[in-house]
RNA sequence: CGGGGUGUGGCGAAGCUUGGUAUCGCGCUUGGUUCGGGACCAAGAGGCCGCGGGUUCGAAUCCCGCCACUCCGACCA
């Protein structure tokens, strides 16, 4: 109950564990694999999940006054050029469409790796004054970024998320709404997903490209690796002026509005399998799984059982719990091996009381793995040897890119984030002796 | 993109070295028995042996190319 498990083998997840996560995606039907390479199939199950993720986030926003929108998938290539970071940082992953039936086109069209551009497009046909503003927009839809290497959920050429873009009459306002949105991602992975993050600031070196600040969500996943659950960035006005997007103000002169853009995508579902799940399978956290009960009859060959297994399912349903029956033919044995007894009398408040539990418990493991796996270093060696197989090394930095780059030499690291929760654990950057200005999560990322 | 491993019914494997009718277990279907602790008997269905080319009388097996999966790097939100 609440647990889906699987008697099918899996690979032990101590042993190999990216076996173990591609076993679960795939035999617990959430996956199957395509014909072409980083494009998957979402089954039933595993859509189910994205369905939800979409659900309780998308209600988040509209509460928020974001509206939905939908956007072509093909940007001119004139277009995606117009911001010289962003398409340096797209281009080499784009496929593009060169032909419409048998007519080679004029210009290629760039298959959406992201659609900032589009949306500039759009906002300066329908921003001019103060009063367009904000516009809070958000779309649901997939991308395409020609990856090297793929993985299911974590890495694929195509995947589905949503992306946030909106425009403001002040960097105040738009700094504020960054913030914001990184907030309603954090406190959905804490409180629906049962996944602990830590909230900061990615390194230039680390920003998305074109953004004049990025912030993140990271986890630490159960083999201790890290996993960016969300991202929020802030832009300025830089795309505005490449767009030529201008507004009226109340000063009755021309501006520039200043911009976000947020999203999280399917490979939050990566994340939560990679959090919860066990040697026994995939395990969801109560608030997100598709199933949350399974109302599982013995014996039915004998009268009145399967009646009375279904007056339960509909008292279960009744009282909002997702709740399904198993109505096969399979042995006693089988189907006590699937069971959790609980006394009929008070079902309902029984069951959703361990749904809550279930979720704590989760919640609680999965901060313990963060605190136990975190740890303060004071040196390259000691980042190096403490993150060798996984962990996040807490470690004081100048600032300097040059010395990021030394950190991936050396210590084979990558900076997750500058948390904003900051701790004073040294004066000067271990890597080159200078004055330290922050404090940096450093780790292997997915 | 570089290096290693892999590809045989839905799943897991054997067969490949040494070319000669496609095998096993699980699962599936049907019938029957059983059924308060992961059942059993019987009958049956299901395979372009990843794809393409070559060698050969004959290729799952040998050779070449490609595709996909997977691991390690590089790259990358």
């Amino acid at each position: 109950m609440a647990k889906d498990k699987k008697v099918e083998q899996i690979t032990d997840m101590d042993v190999d564990f990216a076996q173990w996560f591609t076993d679960v995606c795939t035999k617990a039907e959430l996956i199957d694999y395509s014909s072409i390479k980083g494009m998957y199939i979402m089954r039933p199950y595993g859509y189910a999940i994205w369905e939800n993720i979409q659900h309780i986030l998308d209600a988040e926003f509209k509460a928020l006054g974001h509206e939905n929108v939908y956007l072509p998938m093909l940007i001119p290539e004139s277009l995606l050029q117009k911001e010289k970071d962003h398409v340096e940082g797209f281009a080499p992953e784009c496929a593009w469409v060169t032909y419409g039936g048998s007519d080679k086109l004029e210009e290629r069209y760039c298959i959406r790796p992201t659609s900032e551009t589009l949306f500039c497009e759009h906002y300066k046909n329908v921003i001019h004054s103060w009063r367009d503003l904000p516009k809070l927009y958000n779309q649901w839809c997939s991308v395409l970024r020609w990856e090297k290497t793929s993985r299911p959920f974590l890495r694929h050429r195509e995947f589905l998320w949503q992306e946030g873009h909106t425009m403001h009459e002040s960097e105040e306002e738009a700094r504020a709404e960054t913030q914001r949105m990184l907030n309603v991602y954090a406190d959905f992975m804490e409180n629906t997903l049962a996944m602990p993050v830590i909230r900061g600031r990615k390194t230039d070196k680390e920003k998305f490209n074109g953004a004049e600040e990025t912030y993140t969500v990271e986890c630490m996943m159960h083999d201790h690796k890290a996993l960016q659950g969300g991202t929020s960035h802030y832009f300025g006005d830089g795309f505005a002026k490449a767009f030529d997007i201008t507004y009226t103000g109340k000063d009755n002169q021309l501006h520039h509005p200043y911009q976000t853009s947020w999203g999280v995508s399917v490979r939050m579902i990566g994340g939560i399998i990679m959090t919860h799940g066990d040697n026994s399978g995939l395990v969801l956290p109560p608030k997100i799984a598709p199933t949350q009960v399974i109302v599982v009859p013995v014996a039915m060959h004998k009268e009145g059982v399967r009646e009375a297994a279904e007056k339960l399912l509909e008292t279960l349903k009744n009282a909002g719990i997702r709740a399904g029956i198993d109505l096969s033919d399979q042995s006693m044995g089988w189907k006590a091996a699937q069971k959790l007894t609980l006394p009929l009398e008070n079902i309902a408040d029984s069951v959703k009381a361990l749904l809550d539990e279930v979720q704590k418990e989760l919640y609680a493991k999965a901060l313990k793995n963060l605190q136990d796996n975190t740890f303060d270093a004071h040196s390259v060696e000691e980042v190096r040897d403490g993150c060798a197989n996984g962990g996040f090394a807490r470690m004081m930095w100048c600032g300097d890119e040059a010395c990021e780059v030394k950190m991936k030499e050396q210590a084979g690291v990558t900076s997750r984030c500058i948390p904003f929760e900051q701790q004073h654990i040294g004066d000067v950057c271990p890597v080159c002796g200078k004055p330290a200005k922050h404090m940096v999560i450093w780790g292997i990322a997915y």
